[in-house]
DNA sequence: CTGTTAGCGCTTTCAG
DNA sequence: CTGAAAGCGCTAACAG
């Protein structure tokens, strides 16, 4: 039903090859530009993206997949991403792997099928098999905020071990030893969240029992079910590191519910800052992610790599442009949200 | 570099007929499909879904484009409709509008383009003119959450001004008669629960002086803002009806940062419960859409829709399945989320 | 600058 | 059940 190229010929009486040009920003008499805008316009003319992209073989599109499109941290990112992506001049096909690795490498098939360009992915899953079939078709893949146990990728994130690490003194400063911990282990950015936590302790001499360490899955009713249980030992903690938003978010909920005051009875210092710190009273302490930037880094780290693997196969060799082929882990800084969630323990 | 059907007839001495036979399910002798299977997964043969779309002309995606995609009330949205979609066999190309209608049509255009069989639109424009690409397509839209002006068009959402109406009887009957409102004046879902506000003050027989009446944009900053003002008021309000989720989260931030104690100074009535008054102390009164049903209907009806135009198409035409051509608005109900952000004024 | 001619990888008649 | 052949709408040489 939509005109194709050849309605246009019919109706100028110029060939496809002309029109094409034209389409794609050619030099064509001027006369015969005025033809086509009004043949164009007339006949409500759109490209076909399909066709174009399998004689090409590009489609101007990344795929961006995350394992949860419901979380607002990914929110944020997709934001920021497609943002990048469209000053670019590129479109943004996004996935939801719904925290399921099959739905995750269903879906990264899906984008491979679709032909997308590149993908970038905030992978729910911790070894890169998924990612096997892009690879196969020579679909450049970048990581964002979570990088893989098995292999290194080209990854954007933050030095997660050490920014847990650092922020640990915020409440051993404040003269804190009691401290208890809400982490994620399902993937490795939680993992290393937990690994600086203890370093932390460790370094200062203190010990974490095991009632104190809340290992467990990357979600709010987790870091909801962790602090209601730390709240209800004997031996309470004076603190609680929560190593992401989610996580953040539950812990909330149960002081909140308890009957004990923030910082009065229980500190807290939480992980990304998402409006949280915002709304919530007291203001939280946080350790915050610069997630535009990150997603910027990683819209061109992706498109380079599109160039790259494109000259590749086109044979070009510009040898004085060796970009590396290495996989690239670009670190990015993080900062600290001040607010009045922790006490001073005198 | 992929394998294409071709390597896999190289590898099996079948045509390329039988072989894309198999791929759709056909039936082939068992022999050859044991041929087929083997040489497949060897060559790690994935469809090129770009080349299958263009000679069926679909492509088994459906495009969603929300106004925000950091809203967490289109994240949830897209969550279900994702759901929704992958039970069927569809996948999903979402695109963020970021709150801008110029992007937003430049989104449409994309998604025609990419030859999606159907469109999901939580629109930001108020009226269809950005819709006509996809008409002149052929491609089924359905609207969520706000329809349009000027036309009706197929829509699933609620009744917003009963809603609206219908949680005012929460203040009214708390005996509250200082009531204000901070609403979007921006699209048609806004300025039907304003109206809703309006009429329920009305009826109830209460003024509503210039200086309750907030109507401005759909965000948080303008929430923020106007709760700020209503709360320097000197002939503040008693409770403030908030008509969506960014708006009360803003305002919610705003009495927070006062002086001011919700319900003891300030009562408050939110709109679209998405963790909110799990977080928040006190816990919010809120009017809460069914977001999963709603977003279950908009793919269902959607689909409705492709398969009709489909039918057209090809001329078939059963008797006795005459679905209507006219635009259906599917009318959700609302529930209230109790809280305790109301003060009784005895 | 313009036109002719091949395909891109797949589905789809239509014979066999 | 299988195969040969004709495109889907577009771009990309290569001549003119």
């Amino acid at each position: 039903m939509p005109a194709t190229i050849r309605d246009i010929r019919a109706r100028t009486g110029l060939s496809v090859a002309t029109i094409s040009k034209y389409l794609n920003g050619g030099n064509v008499l001027p006369e015969n530009r005025v033809k086509l805008q009004a043949a164009i316009s007339e006949l409500h003319y759109e490209v076909n993206e399909i066709a174009r992209g399998l004689v090409t073989n590009k489609t101007k599109t990344v795929g961006v997949l995350v394992y949860s499109i419901e979380s607002l941290f990914n929110g944020t990112l997709l934001k920021y991403i497609g943002e990048a992506l469209r000053s670019l001049g590129y479109g943004m096909l996004i996935c939801d792997s719904s925290e399921d690795e099959e739905v995750e490498a269903q879906s990264l098939r899906f984008l491979v099928n679709k032909k997308v360009d590149g993908i970038i992915v905030v992978p729910v899953a911790d070894h890169s098999a998924f990612l096997k079939p892009a690879r196969d078709a020579g679909i450049p893949v970048v990581l964002m905020d979570r990088s893989l146990m098995d292999e290194e990728h080209d990854c954007v994130k933050i030095d997660n071990r050490m920014a847990a690490f650092r922020a640990m003194r915020l409440l051993l400063d404040n003269r804190h030893e009691k401290i208890a911990v809400i982490c994620s282990q399902v993937e490795y950015t939680g993992i290393q969240r937990y690994k600086g936590f203890l370093e932390a302790m460790e370094q200062a001499g203190l010990p974490v029992p095991a009632e104190y360490r809340k290992c467990g899955r990357h979600a709010m009713d987790f870091g909801y079910q962790s602090m209601k249980e730390l709240l209800e030992l004997n031996n309470r903690p004076t603190a609680v590191f929560m190593t992401n938003y989610e996580i953040t978010l539950g812990a909330v909920m149960a002081v909140k519910e308890s009957s004990f005051r923030c910082p009065e009875d229980i500190s807290m210092l939480g992980f990304d800052d998402l409006i949280l710190s915002k709304v919530v009273d007291p203001k939280m302490y946080m350790v915050v992610q610069p997630m535009r930037e990150m997603s910027e880094k990683a819209v061109e780290l992706l498109l380079e790599r599109i160039e790259n693997s494109r000259e590749k196969k086109t044979g070009e060799k510009k040898f004085n442009e060796k970009k590396s082929e290495m996989p690239v882990e670009i670190i990015m800084g993080t900062r600290i949200q001040e607010g009045n969630s922790i006490r001073f323990l005198g």
